[in-house]
RNA sequence: GCCCUGGUGGUGGAAUUGGUAGACACGCGGGACUUAAAAUCCCGUGACCAUUGCGGUCGUGCGGGUUCAAGUCCCGCCUGGGGCACCA
């Protein structure tokens, strides 16, 4: 009987679905295990082989999980919310919903023809009312709370007002937007509207003025990557800066824990650098730098405050407030321009042009806070309003840019710190000792800075001060296919709405566009009020809701704790649940949501932990970045002016030019299928095709995509192979972390190897296995086997088990071993990465449960033991010939033996020896000459 | 510019703490079985030299170094990919 693959997965899968056999249990005293992959947008293209990859090693570890006495948390769900399906809604005006659901029923057929073992009980739908109520629900715990920095955690926003009410601002530790000064007194003369304003200053979810490329003829905000050169993307029309009140999350108050909360993560090295580099913290110092002739003092901050001796000039951003002020008459002309030039690039244009240096002088002069020496004022367009206080003391000895200004505009050059030639370069390094510095010479870097703080501090020049590169994180979207927030305005104040008003769903439309006014699409709708106690009502009844919708990340950055408990309606996630499940134990996802996604949902956990909803600080343990799989394109070589291809090996002969072709027509050895291209599309069905034998097309490799003809979908590879090989060979193609190209010709390879290993069992189509006892031999293939994929697997190095499996299945073909005592192990131990071939397996071995909890078999080391060992030989290091050797001879032993042989001596006519180096059970060394 | 990664046969890749480079698989060449094909099995396959056989030289991006021994460690480069970006 032949390995029937189409009807053996066919069966197992009824049969995980009917028993549900990965259905997570909460009981028992089992431990727990969460693997959790990154849960996917459902597009129209549905999946294509890259997909899968990380899905499948995720898999790989629930199962075997399972095998070792897990409760095994797997499940999977649609971050259905996005931008195309709204998209497609505004061109064809089908609802995003009715797209959004075609695309999951899609997605669902591909993914359950690869065999997860996903719990589809706990599916989750970020667009679902019934989960983005809890998103909702969320977002108004941040509204409602502030951040303690002296406690650092967030707390109800009544104990702010209560604190405000009986100490105004003083002893106020608070993650703000501004610093705020109040006495009691004044907070209880404000009215309603004022206290409000000021709330906003520190509530975690708050509104405030921020700048957006705003696209007018599109009537909507576009993202950074939505620009190009001034242009929106799509249609090419022009953007422009716009401020606009936008809903934001004061991530920033959590900058020191996201921070520290890295170091006790299972992350790779390069994702937490990620992560550092975007919250970017830094120490230094703020430093007052007052005016000559003004009463306005200009603040910077500096990391460098012990080389405040070399600052020679200041640069203070172009839009800076205190630019028009200082300017002298002489200069006002010139600053004019310069103001013009710098405001008509955009920020990330002023961020690139790193070569050219340019700058204009105020005419003003600062004073030097130890000296009192005049320092001249410029501005330059290298120094960002956006970042610090926007203004820098620029010492031109020790900052490439500074250095480069001082160069361009001839500005003296002031060496601070010793161990530079600054006639040729900065010297930025923190080494060497201090010169020229008054107070702080002969110090070393390090001691100066401290130095240089405390006599700034002394003299009240300043403070020491940490800054963070981080950002606030914009949250309002004028789209329509999104969460919408649950606020309410009335009287032009926001107010919460109620929780049992939850969830908040989205309203019909009768476009998903903007109005004419830029309002965004929720302000189409008809029924879009609120009323305190009667919930949505129709605009006449109750105050506006608010009409900007929540971003992408808002879903994904809490889903994980969604699926401890998807069905409860009372809660979020019960306490019972989140206490049993805790954290996600393996986290398997794509590289690009490095600062995005993981960082986002890092910042909601945390919150949600003050708020005391959750018990751990982390949410994910431990996190693989899978690597992309790369397409490999295949191109025929069309001769220029004709309807003409040519062979790859022939192309030289003709003027042609390369054009991609659809690589599921191309074979293993590179050869086009001529029949199936000329039925391709109908200008081929006349074209001349040129060739030796075969027609041969050229390779490359690229990004899989349509546009480029190299898409695999593995809905057809399964067709063919089956879904077993399909889960082999995606792990067979390399390490997990590693991006590599998908080429198809490699899987019959693992595709044989299945029915080799089928073949292990039956002979002219009966199950045939011997009861006898095994030998050593085989014994010992199996218990390596057993040893090498519980090592693979603790190691994610799932492309290495698929040798071992391989090469355990061709030794036991070798031996010829029909033996159950060792034939029966092998269907659990690979199980985990091809689950049907070994359900069938073990049922037909004679089992009738499921194979999904037996228990995963351990080494014996007593199977592996050698009793000798084939030594390599070598001379001078270079290895000559091997000889085996019992492993029980010592150092001496093994010398003379070796000594004792023929080769030996040869090897060593006519030669001194020099040294000889023995390590017992590896190697044996000559040296001779 | 800075940070993170990688660079090994025709291809994907393997190689525990430095200890037989190229496991496993694809592709390719040859053979067996077959009327034939498919499937299966066997042999060969890093390059070069030698070939009757034994064998020899080179070889893990490049150039140095440490070591009895380097893909692996150190120094300096080149280069592919990803991320961040005048961050003071």
């Amino acid at each position: 009987m032949e390995y029937a693959f189409n009807e053996i997965e066919k069966k197992w899968r009824a049969y995980w679905a009917s028993q549900k056999t990965f259905a997570a249990k909460e009981e028992g005293d089992k431990p727990k295990f969460y693997a959790l992959d990154m849960f996917p947008y459902p597009s129209g293209a549905g999946l294509h082989v890259g997909h899968p990859l990380g899905y499948i090693a995720s898999d790989i570890v629930a199962r075997y999980k399972r095998h070792q006495g897990f409760n095994v948390l797997h499940p999977m769900g649609y971050d259905s919310f996005g931008l195309p399906a709204e998209q497609y809604a505004i061109q064809t005006g089908q609802h995003p919903a009715i797209t959004t659901e075609e695309n999951i029923s899609r997605y669902r057929e591909q993914l359950d023809q690869i065999g997860f073992s996903f719990d589809w009980d706990r599916e989750v739908r970020t667009s679902n009312p019934d989960f983005y109520r809890w998103t909702q629900w969320i977002f108004l715990q941040l509204f409602d709370s502030w951040y303690d920095e002296e406690k650092a955690q967030a707390r109800p926003i009544e104990d702010l007002i209560w604190h405000l009410h009986k100490y105004g601002t003083e002893d106020l530790h608070a993650a703000a937007g501004e610093d705020l000064s109040l006495s009691p007194e004044e907070w209880e003369g404000f009215d309603e509207a004022t206290r409000e304003q000021i709330l906003q200053n520190y509530r975690l979810a708050y509104r405030s003025e921020s700048t957006v490329n705003w696209c007018p003829a599109l009537g909507t905000v576009l993202a950074n990557d939505e620009v190009k050169d001034g242009l929106s993307e799509r249609g090419g029309h022009p953007v422009v800066q716009k401020k606009m009140m936008q809903w934001s999350m004061r991530i920033t108050a959590y900058a020191e824990r996201l921070l520290a909360g890295l170091e006790e993560i299972d992350w790779t090295e390069s994702l937490k650098d990620s992560q550092r580099n975007w919250i970017g913290r830094s120490e230094g110092a703020l430093l007052s730098f007052a005016l000559d002739g003004h009463a306005d003092k200009i603040q910077v901050f500096s990391t460098r405050p012990d080389t405040i001796f070399g600052a020679t000039f200041m640069v203070l951003a172009p839009e800076h407030y205190l630019v028009n002020e200082i300017t002298t008459a002489d200069q006002a002309a010139e600053i004019k321009a310069y103001q013009e030039q710098a405001a008509r690039k955009s920020e990330r244009d002023r961020l690139t042009e790193v070569k050219t240096v340019s700058g204009a002088f105020t005419g003003a002069y600062a004073l030097h806070p130890f000296s009192g020496a005049k320092i001249p004022i410029w501005i330059g367009d290298y120094v960002l309003a956006s970042y610090g206080t926007g203004a820098v003391m620029a010492v031109p000895a020790h900052d490439s840019r500074d250095w480069s200004f001082a160069k361009h505009f001839n500005i003296p050059i002031v060496e601070v710190v010793s161990g530079g030639n600054i006639t040729e370069a900065s010297y930025d390094a923190k080494e060497g000792k201090m010169v020229n510095s008054d107070f702080l010479n002969g110090l070393d870097v390090k001691e100066a800075i401290g130095k240089a703080i405390t006599a700034v501090e002394d003299n009240a020049i300043g403070e020491s001060q940490i800054n963070f590169r981080l950002r606030d994180a914009v949250f309002g979207r004028q789209r329509y296919w999104g969460e919408p927030i649950p606020i309410y305005f009335k009287d032009g104040l926001p107010r919460r709405v109620k929780e049992e008003h939850l969830p908040l769903n989205l309203p019909a439309v009768d476009a998903f566009l903007p109005t004419e006014d830029g309002e965004p699409p929720l302000a189409r709708a008809q029924k879009w009020s609120y009323h305190p106690d009667k919930g949505v009502v129709s605009a006449d009844e109750g105050y506006p809701l608010e009409t900007t919708t929540m971003p992408g990340w808002a879903g994904s950055s809490w889903y994980d704790l969604r699926y401890m408990d998807s069905q409860n309606n009372d809660v979020l996630v019960s306490p019972e649940r989140v206490n049993y499940w805790c954290d996600v134990d393996l986290y398997i996802g794509g590289n690009e949501h490095a600062t995005g996604h993981l960082l986002y949902t890092r910042f909601w956990h945390k919150f949600l932990k003050d708020r005391g909803l959750v018990q751990e600080e982390e949410p994910f343990k431990k996190l693989i970045n899978q690597g992309m799989i790369l397409g490999y394109s295949a191109f025929a070589y069309r001769v220029d002016g004709e309807n003409t291809f040519v062979s790859a090996d022939l192309a030289d002969q003709y003027s042609c030019t390369k054009v991609h072709v659809d690589v599921n027509m191309v074979n293993a050895s590179d050869e086009l299928d001529v029949e199936a291209f000329k039925a391709w599309r109908d200008d081929l069905a006349t074209a001349k095709l040129i060739f030796e034998g075969a027609f041969k097309v050229t390779r490359e490799v690229e990004k899989m995509s349509k546009s480029k003809f190299n898409v695999v979908n593995p809905d057809d590879i399964i067709a063919q192979y089956g879904a077993d090989t399909l889960r082999l060979y995606e792990m067979f193609l390399g390490p997990l972390e590693q991006s590599k190209p998908w080429n198809t010709a490699g899987i019959s390879g693992v595709h044989s190897f299945l029915r080799k290993l089928w073949r292990l069992y039956f002979k002219e189509g009966e199950l045939t296995l011997s009861e006898e006892v095994p030998n050593e031999k085989e014994l010992k293939v199996l218990h390596t086997l057993i040893k090498k994929v519980n090592e693979d697997i603790n190691n994610f190095s799932f492309n290495t088990s698929v040798s071992a499996f391989m090469i355990a299945v061709n030794s036991l073909g070798e031996l010829k071993c029909t033996k159950r005592a060792i034939l029966g192990h092998l269907p659990i131990l690979i199980s985990p990465y091809a689950p049907h071939i070994a359900e069938e397996l073990w049922s037909r071995l004679g089992n009738t449960d499921s194979i999904a909890y037996a228990s995963f078999p351990q080494h014996e080391e007593q199977y592996l033991t050698e009793s000798n060992h084939n030594y390599p030989v070598s001379f001078n290091g270079k290895m000559r010939f091997t000889h085996e050797l019992p492993l029980s001879l010592n150092k001496e032993e093994i010398e003379k033996a070796i000594f004792a042989l023929e080769r030996t001596q040869q090897y060593l006519e006519g030669k001194t020896i020099r040294k000889v180096i023995v390590v017992p059970g590896k190697i044996v060394n000559i040296v001779a000459s």
